[in-house]
DNA sequence: AAATGCTGCAACCGCCGCGAA
DNA sequence: ATTCGCGGCGGTTGCAGCATT
């Protein structure tokens, strides 16, 4: 709003590090009457500060139900993920973290999380592979090492290589979400579901062992696309065309093959995300048997998929949601739902 | 031991949206 | 319909502590 004074311009106010005599005050302040207003605060507790000083100290620091201390794998693994759908969206972020306050989290993102993914090889902003030639490179190199896969002969188109990275991180995302929901108690399912009530009700209507089932095609379903994407290094160019299907899936999704100790031994970090994915079976076949474009169709035809609630698998009911032109829509309004939070 | 560089985090700044007047 | 005040949010800054030279 133009007009009001910034707490800077007022004269004489205190800006800096707070003081334990000053959070004595404003603690005992609050817990006998509350914060009201929040702009009155200072001068009726007695507080040399301005009201938004008082309340960033108060809901950064004070709260007496604020979590402090490293954040779990398990939350950094939710950061991520969420992060992957919501962006800088801090405070709809912590919102799924109980305790943790946007401030901490945007700090924990900024130093560790933005860092470990540029080493990834991701671009932090858009959770995809970067797409500048150099970083592509970077990302093929690390993609490579993280697969034990090599070969002298490179001979590929950099941007068709780089989406089908893309397509896999968003598969991964997507698997990582599922394998939140079956390594939860069907009780726990609304704490650690990081998108509530938005995702679809086919979803939070599953029991757990339907929620095992979907999770296992999931599975599949990227050990399959995976090793297609990989064997495109060692394809001829006639054989690299994309399967019919495709390109029609799509998800959302900030990593894509990531399990690999070589990935952790070069990076410098004080966690290791392969520790956080060792939960995660084996992605990558070693010697992958369903490559041909033709079961990948099969495997993703969205028209097969436009009755869930009949005779559906979990696994038809996986492509569905996998469906651009579902997603895309589904992502949305969970963005919009956070946004609304 | 001192100087310099780096990192992490608390706190600040400016803008925005909402509700009341 | 408009203005104003407030709380909230995300980006940024500044500094203390640690590491390196």
């Amino acid at each position: 709003m133009m007009g009001r004074a910034p707490c800077s311009d007022e004269s004489g106010l205190k800006k800096g590090p707070w003081t334990p005599e000053e959070d004595n005050i404003l603690v005992d302040y609050i817990q006998k009457h509350g914060h009201g207003s929040w702009r009155a605060l200072p001068k009726l507790a007695g507080l040399n500060r301005c009201g938004k000083s008082c309340r960033l100290r108060w809901t950064n620091y004070l709260r007496p139900d604020i979590k402090r201390g490293k954040f779990s794998e398990e939350e950094q693994q939710l950061i991520i993920n969420l992060h992957a759908v919501l962006g800088n969206k801090w405070s709809a972020i912590a919102g799924h973290l109980p305790g943790r306050t946007d401030n901490e989290i945007k700090n924990f993102w900024n130093t560790h999380l933005k860092k470990k993914l540029l080493q990834m090889g991701l671009d932090p902003v858009t959770h995809r592979p970067r797409s500048d030639q150099l970083n592509l490179l970077s990302s093929l190199q690390q993609l490579l090492t993280a697969t034990n896969i090599f070969t002298n002969t490179l001979d590929i188109n950099a941007l068709r290589l780089q989406s089908d990275a893309t397509e896999l991180a968003k598969l991964q995302l997507l698997h990582n979400m599922l394998q939140v929901l079956v390594a939860s108690p069907a009780s726990n399912l609304d704490l650690l579901n990081p998108f509530g009530s938005s995702l679809p009700d086919e979803i939070l209507g599953l029991d757990q062992s339907k929620l095992q089932n979907l999770y296992n095609s999931s599975t599949g379903f990227l050990s399959q696309n995976q090793s297609n994407f990989f064997q495109s290094f060692e394809a001829p160019p006639q054989q690299q065309a994309l399967p019919t299907g495709y390109n029609h899936m799509n998800g959302g999704s900030n990593r894509s093959c990531m399990k690999s100790e070589k990935v952790d031994e070069q990076l410098d970090v004080p966690y290791s995300f392969s520790t956080a994915l060792d939960s995660l079976p084996n992605l990558v076949s070693a010697t992958p048997e369903c490559s041909s474009g033709k079961q990948m169709e099969n495997m993703v035809n969205p028209n097969e998929f436009s009755d869930p609630s009949s005779t559906s698998t979990t696994f038809e009911m996986l492509g569905d949601f996998m469906y651009e032109e579902v997603t895309d829509a589904y992502w949305k309004d969970l963005i919009d739902q956070d946004c609304n939070l």
